[in-house]
DNA sequence: CTGAAAGCGCTAACAC
DNA sequence: GTGTTAGCGCTTTCAG
């Protein structure tokens, strides 16, 4: 392995010379700068990470905790690498490199820790982490440095990203409304999940302003996963009578609900209309092109990555909270 | 920082008396055992990565190098998700963890190496590298353990992973010709890429060998994307005749020829059968559901991640070379 | 302008 | 059974 020692001796001066070269720390002679440049060249010396970390306790690295991609129904893996773009962009340009982590959803024994801890990394980032079973108290008794994307910890000394689940399915149930759409049924996700209540809130907020009655067979449970929005869609198909239109708490279940409804040859947007949440890519490509709710993912990434390096940076900076706006998408599978 | 020599204190012993029992080295009285895991438990400590990895010269992290999210017009994010499942699974199994590294496409001063040099990762897995950028002689000369995938270097001393790409395109185009048609046209890759050559000519050579001439109008540019699909569909179009069947050189593409097939009112498959490569999620999900040809993404990734591991645990381990079969996946888009 | 020496947390060879 | 000591590659303080 090629150190710092070797490249010194090589180019016939100290150590330390070299360190102050590559660091541009005190002053170098012109001639011997040069000399050890074209050293650290021809030797192609890189300079150890391992033993700047343990010098400076710092490892320039941020730690992204994500659910097992074989079980990430929740919003699919498009929506984890817009998040890690965002994370990803804004890490490169201050030198951190990022270390993936993935935990089993709902193992209580999940040790979303460990990479810190372990000082394999200096922070993390937690994409909707399963509350259930995260020990936030550890958050701040240990003083992680950590941000939370997509959850909303109760504790205030929690930094976290999430967008406005509440007020996206609010304006689009006033949309569809608008449109003269009356009986509308809604597809949840996972019960435990506080963007699924801060979604079917919005929903029901929109309809109880409009004096719009929701019967309890119109809330159908769900999870996320594009299966249960099939399941759901077969119950409705069931019902006396159609509802005028079905919103989804995310795209994959309207997915769901369309391959059923091609099934049953009922038209959308004709016979009813489909809305999702989320707009992942294939929101736009599919037949007909689904209307939806759009969250600034990688601005919630870059965002999170930002406050991270801040926390990591200053210990003593303030926890950071950003919900970002939504956006409506009107495509055609609203009448 | 809890430290071994902490918890030594606490446990009023010596700092090797920790190390021996977190490491079952040596014999360490059942009392002292006791005491000592109680105080690590106690103090919440968790070994030093950075030191031990100073010590050991290893880090126990694979470096994936991926090229940046938003240019990963190739096979799309799913693809690499698929893999990196496979990759992780078995790090995991083994104690690694999983560093992620992005390059800018087509740049000639991407740092491939750069993870390894620093010492940041033990190993790297290059996913589908640009050989045009790519320095694979440092590999050899450097020792870099290392394992490409979706690329086949020139240079036997470098192992690698890839799929039978010409055998799935022979095959799909021989099914093809077994159903009666006769007049296919095909939608190429990204030029410079091995996997883009191997596709073409597997459906040349299963052309050639049925007596099935192919006019040079027939292959048609693209690079992978949804839009190059679009592009390439839009030329067809404009000929005197309808090709009876598109094969595009993989999913996204056939997406892109979906979507312009609907606006020009053409249908798949009665007027026109398409065909796509990779079976990424969505293929199964759009309308009407696309043939196919599946490679077995997560088990490349998992062999990938097996051969890196035994080349880092021993340098002198052999490079190795894994080609795996592909799947036909026949659905709706083929008459 | 350049260098010597100490120490980060851990491991491993060697004493007691 | 337990402890001492040296050293991994780097940074930093203090000398010259």
């Amino acid at each position: 392995m090629v150190t710092q020692v070797e490249v010194a001796k090589k180019a016939g001066v100290s150590f330390i010379t070299v360190y102050r070269v590559l660091n541009n720390k005190g002053y170098v002679k012109k001639e011997t700068r040069e000399k050890v440049l074209k050293t650290v060249k021809a030797l192609n010396y890189y300079p150890n990470h391992i033993g700047q970390a343990l010098r400076k306790k710092k490892v320039n690295t941020i730690g992204i905790v994500i659910p097992e991609p074989p079980n990430v129904p929740v919003h699919g893996m498009e929506y984890y690498n817009m998040l890690m773009q965002g994370v990803d962009r804004f890490a490169i340009m201050h030198n951190y490199d990022i270390l993936l982590s993935t935990y089993k959803q709902n193992d209580p024994k999940a040790d979303y820790y460990r990479l810190y801890f372990q000082r394999k990394v200096d922070g993390l980032i937690l994409f909707i982490p399963d509350m259930r079973c995260l020990d936030m108290n550890q958050i701040v008794k240990k003083k992680i440095p950590c941000v939370i994307i997509g959850e909303r910890p109760i504790d205030h000394h929690i930094s976290y990203i999430d967008s406005e689940n509440f007020d996206g399915m609010y304006r689009v149930t006033e949309y569809l409304i608008s449109r003269g759409v009356k009986k509308i049924a809604f597809i949840m996700g996972k019960p435990y999940m506080r963007n699924t209540i801060d979604r079917v809130n919005g929903f029901l907020k929109a309809m109880e302003k409009n004096g719009l009655p929701v019967p309890d067979y119109y809330i159908i449970k769900g999870d996320y996963t594009i299966i249960s929005g099939i399941t759901a869609m077969k119950k409705i198909i069931l019902y006396k009578e159609l509802p005028e239109a079905i919103i989804c708490s995310n795209d994959h279940m309207a997915m769901g609900v369309l391959s059923e409804a091609k099934k049953a040859k009922i038209r959308i947007p004709e016979d009813m209309s489909l809305v999702g949440f989320d707009d992942i890519n294939i929101a736009a490509l599919i037949d007909p092109p689904l209307s939806t709710v759009r969250q600034p993912l990688f601005d919630m990434g870059f965002k999170a990555s930002e406050i991270l390096f801040k926390k990591i940076e200053n210990p003593l900076h303030d926890c950071e909270i950003k919900v970002f706006p939504v956006e409506l998408v009107l495509r055609k599978s609203i009448i």
